[in-house]
DNA sequence: ATGAAAGCGCTAACAG
DNA sequence: CTGTTAGCGCTTTCAT
């Protein structure tokens, strides 16, 4: 089977492509072509099922009606649940999307992002890298369409959404110290990306507020690029260091896999012996015993909203308007921070 | 910055867009081009940041270097991770991803597989959904360049990688049997699809293989569209009107994290009370308490595979070539298959 | 009401 | 050695 162009129905119904072309676009009242040669035209495009080559019209046109979405990594679960709502929503507004994964290393964003534009994506979703912003920054220069999200530059002027990671890190923090732990520990990446810090500081301002009562921040950072085996050995030790740790806040999802693990491994007990919160929620955390209290992102609004304001971009040109928006977390508590000896939180 | 073309290169240097094109597309020796002209091309080009418009090469060479991913879900971490390592070793060969989930949906696997084909892609690496065989057909018919990934058509002859999902099935049930089980239930997907059915006569060859000993059959088969909580529910159900039942056996992973709920629900432990066996692996039948047995697919294999042969065949322009390859999984026994008291009981 | 023709950016015969 | 030219499939202005 040839592939079936424009060109091949003109010459069956014996008109030009012009009249084809204005007919398969919907234009046939406007151009006030006969109904019945546009159905002549359209059962024609039917029988011989034909389709329109979309890099032909991509390249007339200049849009490609594809969206490129760069994420840190599309098996982390976060990102997967993330990508398939953005998948969907741009299905619904009629674009395909293309992914990519950064690795969260600047070289390979950098060079995706280069990527995508040459292949003519009409806007961009992006989970930056620590060191994309000049590339960002000529993505709006270029006055190209895009959101940012989960994390964004904050001398920046783009569209963002991402959650609030102030508030989830303090309300995490703050529901181990209410529970009665004491020495709260902060497991997090070695970044000084915004989210990262805006969570160190949501832990810290809780730990702060609640003073009197609770120890000192006690912080443990781990590089991106640790292996898993690394990222366990490294809270392990951290864990087995200071005794008097009781409590735990991890600041992101695979941290907190990988926590549970180190847990595991020094044989101590969960939610008796070590309060743990966690940022991002999983199947791990909701269904293991014991199950994990988490701060749950809401992943199909961010996602949602995302391509929302992207598409209202596309749709009215109106690349220069810039929206940030920053939606709340919610708060799961489930038995990890379920202290049985100690009843009064007080 | 507007977008630099070819023909900027050319007038900037003063020579046709042909030798702008030869140069930069490495024939300069081959079309013996002056070292001297060459050079100042090239750097004319690297001054401009030129970047080829794919998509224009793509409508002249009929090659977009895009391959066509089609996943059932891609929050699914089992195809998540599938898809980051296509990603990965397509990136090695050239070539980007485009990815899209099929909902195991028909019309809109078929849908897909026209958006994807009308966008030109060079070749393709399908997760058919159970109905997609027509599509299929049409697509080797037109030798189009194609990889089936976990599941297949028996009486269609087309490249696929899959695992061994008899060998894994009836490894998993017998695990069970040689652990003292003795009725073992299996819970499976209400599906003709032939990883299904053979994951299903594994069971049954495992129970056939250790009848002395074993009871008889029990199998729940649940339809692929039922929600979370009413796929939970069947299963706890199920459960609950056989108390004979002291195994389960679950044939994927989203069926095995309901299964745990379930079981949850029902207040019975694993282990002690029932043993658990699981096909694919993931972070919660790893670290969860107990941990799950399972049969865990070698995931990066798989999509090396399918990249290798797709990459394959693309090259050698080889597309009649056929190649099935069936990898076997392992068997990764952990807590739920131990009977006794649990020691952890967290 | 319909068609001719130009052109999106690139490649590659063919000419010189 | 380098340029002219045609054309990939489609849209759209302008002409009739």
């Amino acid at each position: 089977m040839k592939n079936i162009s424009i060109k091949d129905i003109a010459k069956e119904v014996g008109v030009s492509t012009t009249t084809v072309s204005f007919v398969l676009n919907g234009k046939a009242k406007e151009k006030r072509i006969s109904e019945d040669l546009r159905d002549r035209i359209l059962q024609t495009a039917a029988r011989l099922n034909y389709r329109p080559n979309q890099v032909a019209r991509g390249l007339r046109t200049g849009q490609t009606h594809t969206l490129g979405l760069m994420v840190e990594d599309i098996s982390n679960p976060f990102f997967a649940q993330l990508a398939r709502v953005v998948e969907h929503e741009a299905d619904k507004a009629g674009y395909t999307v293309m992914y990519c994964s950064t690795e969260n290393s600047d070289e390979r964003a950098t060079s995706l992002l280069y990527m995508l534009r040459h292949r003519q994506m009409d806007g961009f979703i992006i989970v930056p890298t620590p060191g994309l912003k000049k590339e960002i920054q000529n993505l709006v220069d270029d006055r190209k369409p895009l959101v940012l999200v989960d994390r964004f530059f904050p001398d920046l002027l783009t569209c963002y959404v991402t959650v609030d990671n102030f508030m989830g890190a303090f309300e995490g923090a703050s529901l181990l110290l209410r529970k009665g732990y004491r020495k709260i520990g902060l497991i997090t990446v070695d970044s000084i990306q915004v989210q990262m810090m805006e969570r160190e500081r949501g832990y810290a301002s809780a730990l702060e507020k609640g003073k009197k009562k609770a120890g000192t921040e006690s912080i443990l950072r781990i590089p991106y690029d640790y292996s898993p085996e690394q990222t366990v050995q490294s809270i392990a030790d951290f864990i087995r260091k200071d005794p008097q740790l009781d409590g735990l806040f991890f600041t992101t999802n695979y941290l907190g896999v990988a926590g549970l693990e180190a847990i595991r491994l020094s044989g101590i007990k969960v939610a008796s012996q070590i309060g743990v919160v966690c940022f991002d929620d999983n199947d791990l955390f909701r269904l293991g015993s014991p199950s994990i209290s988490v701060i749950a992102q809401p992943i199909a609004s961010i996602a949602q909203k995302a391509v929302e304001i992207l598409v209202d971009i596309l749709n009215h040109k109106d690349v220069s308007a810039s929206c940030q928006l920053v939606i709340p977390p919610t708060v799961q508590e489930r038995e990890s921070t379920y202290r049985q000896e100690i009843k009064n939180p007080g």
